[in-house]
RNA sequence: GGAGGGAUGGCUGAGUGGUUGAAAGCACCGGUCUUGAAAACCGACGAGUCGCGAGGCUCCCAGGGUUCGAAUCCCUGUCCCUCCGCCA
């Protein structure tokens, strides 16, 4: 959420920089509710305080041995005009919040213009794709012999999932292994086990609530609903909602292992051969609790840490700025990372790192305690892939693959293969 | 699933329906003392919101209710703890 101060005092501003996000903020409709809101607030406060004040000199009183039914008669009439007061107030305030909820973050200077994928702004490469003297297959073919298995998770379930069987389920889980090592004993994050399954306040915390429900699956549970995580960024990201973070605790970083599970509403027809897009994928995800004006540096840093699982796979990829159109609710700068695909001859994302500046923290009311003013104040969170394990097991399948069809098990995997080598 | 007990400021923890936004302790902050620090002592010390300001309003898990007035009484829900049952 953005600070509804800062909405009130700029909306002009405020809507300018939204358009480069390509979201028209209603300013009028803003400014009308304000107004009345204000009005309406000042209305009900002025009767609050005048009951208040008279209920306390009943007490006084009453205290003194005083007849008291006269006061309380004058004081009567007091309580429907406030019951119809504090009501109007309300839905005025649910309005503006209904509204403000649904509004996205203000993106960065930084961030460039640009109205989709094709005006993102590329950082940085790494790496060469490699120049095969055969021509590569995707990575669905070369997976077929090798225990990638997309007809078994039909009948199991449906389309967008899949079966892996034998060695390249356990390459699949030394990935895993392998991220979590890294990020833990060399990046110096705090390795967390999360619940897979959350309550609405936490998407609400984080944004994906209200606007994106059709994105996620909902399970009914007694009274209410849980909803399966579409990232590990949500019950990660929840962990300060509602707390006050002393100093020495800041900044955390947090990895974590965890399924995502996304409904893929809308991208039917999109990406549907092979494991790219999955209704249930794999993700270590890196989460950091940061100090405000330390946030954009922190984006510089997780970057960084999920850059090194690729150079440390050897894998090709290139850094990319999301231009203002193509980026995320809640971010204000996101950096995608895009590893080399040769059955695409195409970058495809990887990871996604973003810095939501404090707006999350403002949904989740997720502060610290500054030790310059003594205040709690919203903390910074910024979230990234470190990496999604489907998408880089197709990037290992596809880029050590050989002219027989066989897989080379990176250097840095073979510590967890057990001795396997090649698939 | 059954039976009890809880939820109060950053933390611990008092609180009779009426000047209680809330005792006390700890932590934090400022000061005295000290070469410096510790200890001791003194003082300040919850959050949000509206207002230029004085000041107002809201908040004692959440949502309803009773009342002129609720942290305090009633109802519903959530979470935590203890015991019993069941269970990976």
């Amino acid at each position: 959420m953005l600070d509804p101060k800062f909405v009130r005092a700029n909306p002009e501003e405020v809507a300018r920089l939204l358009k480069k996000k390509g979201y028209v903020f209603p300013v009028a409709e803003f400014a009308a509710l304000e107004e009345k809101r204000r009005s309406v607030q000042v209305q009900a406060e002025s009767l609050q305080n005048e009951r208040n004040t008279r209920s306390k000199s009943i007490g006084q009183a009453k205290a003194s041995g005083q007849d008291i039914q006269p006061l309380m008669d004058e004081v009567k009439s007091l309580g429907d005009q406030l019951d119809q007061a504090k009501q109007e107030l309300q839905e005025v305030q649910q309005a503006l919040d209904d509204l403000l909820m649904g509004v996205p973050n203000l993106p960065d200077e930084s961030v460039p213009e640009g109205k989709d994928e094709d005006d993102n702004v590329e950082v940085r490469r790494w790496g060469t794709p490699v120049e095969f003297d055969f021509e590569p297959q995707d990575h669905v073919s070369l997976g077929e012999r090798v225990g990638l298995d997309f007809e078994t998770a039909a009948k199991l379930t449906g389309s967008r999932f899949a079966v892996l069987k034998g060695d390249l389920a356990r390459l699949h889980r030394a990935l895993i292994q392998f991220m979590l090592n890294t990020h833990t004993a060399d990046h110096g994050y705090t390795e967390v086990n999360v619940p897979y399954m959350v309550n609405a306040d936490s998407l609400r915390g984080t944004g994906q609530l209200p606007k994106f429900e059709e994105d996620l699956f909902k399970i009914p549970f007694g009274e209410r609903d849980y909803y399966l995580i579409p990232t590990a960024e949500v019950p990660v990201t929840n962990f300060v909602r509602d707390q006050i973070v002393e100093a020495d605790q800041m900044p955390m970083q947090f990895v974590a292992h965890t399924p995502c599970f996304r409904s893929e509403a809308g991208a039917s027809g999109k990406d549907t051969r092979g494991m790219i897009r999955q209704h249930q994928f794999e993700k270590v995800e890196l989460v950091h609790i940061v100090e405000p004006e330390k946030s954009f540096a922190a984006l510089e840093q997780l970057t960084a840490n999920a850059e090194r699982i690729l150079q440390l796979l050897n894998l090709p990829y290139r850094v990319i700025t999301l231009c203002g159109g193509d980026m995320g609710f809640g971010a204000a700068k996101t950096y995608d990372i895009e590893v080399w695909l040769p059955g695409q001859s195409k970058y495809r994302e990887i990871s996604s790192c973003s810095n939501m500046t404090d707006f999350q923290a403002r949904r989740m009311l997720a502060r610290w305690r500054n030790p310059e003013s003594g205040k709690p104040e919203l903390v910074h969170t910024l979230n990234g892939s470190g990496l999604a394990i489907g998408r880089t097991l197709v990037a290992v399948l596809e880029n050590y693959q050989t002219a027989d069809g066989r897989i080379n098990v990176p250097e840095v995997l073979q510590p967890y293969m057990g001795g396997v080598t090649q698939l």
